[in-house]
DNA sequence: TCCAAATCAAGAGCAGTGCTCTCGTTCGAG
DNA sequence: CTCGAACGAGAGCACTGCTCTTGATTTGGA
């Protein structure tokens, strides 16, 4: 039905796609600021105005690229799930995340973009949040394995969050318990936290050797999220790795 | 030397502070992207390119304001802390978090200039450390006078690990076991994980009542680093809170 | 006290931006 | 075959950051 209606059709979808691509180009080389809708139309050989029948606003260009980031990264997450799937919780959760990580490093701007500060004045719309949800739902069909399979124990929750934690739960995962819900979307973001501290350059001179300090960093995520309940590190109340001044 | 050294130069010290806080201005209301050197002059009563007499350019406005506001929020954190300064390191690691919070919520736009995307093109200079650095000095005394104290407890570190851990424990806080370096700086960047995801709207939603998640996301964060040792809550392997379906 | 030097606001101007509107042209469904 | 919708091109508007020149004012040392 939409496949071949006509030359024109076709066309559309075609310099539509060859603007998202310059557009990408553009992004990865000078990051959303720079991202000129004039500069696009130039390099495309064509003028600005005629961008407009493509794209109703510059804001519109950027939602676009922002759905086909989400989608990017969702994919090489999945990839990367994939690949480990029949691994225990604690390599998928570390694999998810790591993919992740990776896909930021290798397009900062696009990452930036997603989960950098919004533009002022712009907010996303609906149609984003499928492609945005692609990794969060990864995170939480691990936790839900490992639950399915011995459980998962966690921290109980203070009484004034008791609610809210069943309603998150209810909405994202009935078939955890509230404690595991509240953890895990903790853990989501503060996983994000660690990309884009590093993306962003607060880790300057603070974290060199940022892989391994990574892949620790989101292990623990994972041990705090109930994925690592048989290992006996790391319990408190053991007090070791304590050398005296 | 610099007090009164004529009229002159305390009319620019007067002009200056005038501009940075139009600015400052504009930034709450529109955003960092939305910055203009004109409006600012405008609003200001005087012509654009008078303004460069105080600024070289926009970009060391922005510099200034970015000092300012690691300044206001190092300010804030360290305000909370001193409140809660006598009692144990858990409390005080949940105060000078939620003062954060707090103060990044005040403050959307100066939050996102800071730990938002970075401007491309645009590297904040050396000149930024020092005030960037105050809530990360604050959070790096909690644990040490939790270590003077009973010492912590933290999870061994990988073998490849290691070295950066050390390495990272000799240039932050030489007195405390490496393990507990790496713990606190992964927490310092999930905090700001937590944060910037409430406040970009990714816990639309999601997460609605947003104050008892954050106390009890940092409350697990104080565990991670080791300041909760004694409590014997949410200790691995009991395997409590699971509800079956 | 006087005068050169430094500092200042102002204005014009440059190259660039997002976006609107109008103009002929071309395509394709009825 | 026709007529409306879609299209590219171009001019133009109101902006932006920034540079350069001009003329006035202030300053501090001789």
């Amino acid at each position: 039905m939409s496949t071949a209606r006509g030359a024109r059709a076709r066309a559309r979808i075609e310099v539509t796609a060859a603007i998202k691509e310059e557009a990408r180009r553009q992004l990865a080389a000078e990051g959303a600021a720079k991202l000129s809708l004039r500069a696009v139309a130039r390099e495309l050989g064509m003028v600005s105005s005629a961008l407009y029948r493509y794209f109703p606003s510059r804001d519109d260009l950027l939602t676009a690229l922002i759905i086909d980031a989400y989608d990017s990264l969702g994919e090489s997450a999945e990839a990367a799930h994939a690949q480990v799937a029949g691994a225990g919780p604690r390599e998928r959760w570390i694999a998810v995340c790591v993919a992740a990580r990776r896909w930021a490093l290798a397009q900062p701007h696009e990452y930036a973009l997603i989960y950098g500060s919004p533009v002022p004045g712009y907010t996303a719309p609906d149609t984003t949040i499928p492609a945005a949800s692609r990794v969060g739902l990864l995170l939480v069909g691990i936790v839900r394995d490992a639950y399915r399979g011995k459980g998962v124990a966690r921290a109980p929750l203070p009484p004034e969050l008791k609610a809210e934690a069943q309603r998150m739960a209810a909405d994202l995962a009935p078939d955890l318990p509230p404690e595991a819900v509240a953890a895990l979307v903790a853990a989501w973001a503060q996983l994000y936290g660690l990309i884009g501290f590093e993306l962003f350059g607060q880790f300057n001179r603070i974290v060199e050797d940022r892989e391994p300090f990574f892949r620790h960093a989101v292990d623990q995520l994972a041990h705090g999220v109930g994925l690592v309940y048989p290992e006996p590190t790391g319990t408190p109340g053991k007090g070791n790795g304590m050398a005296g001044p």
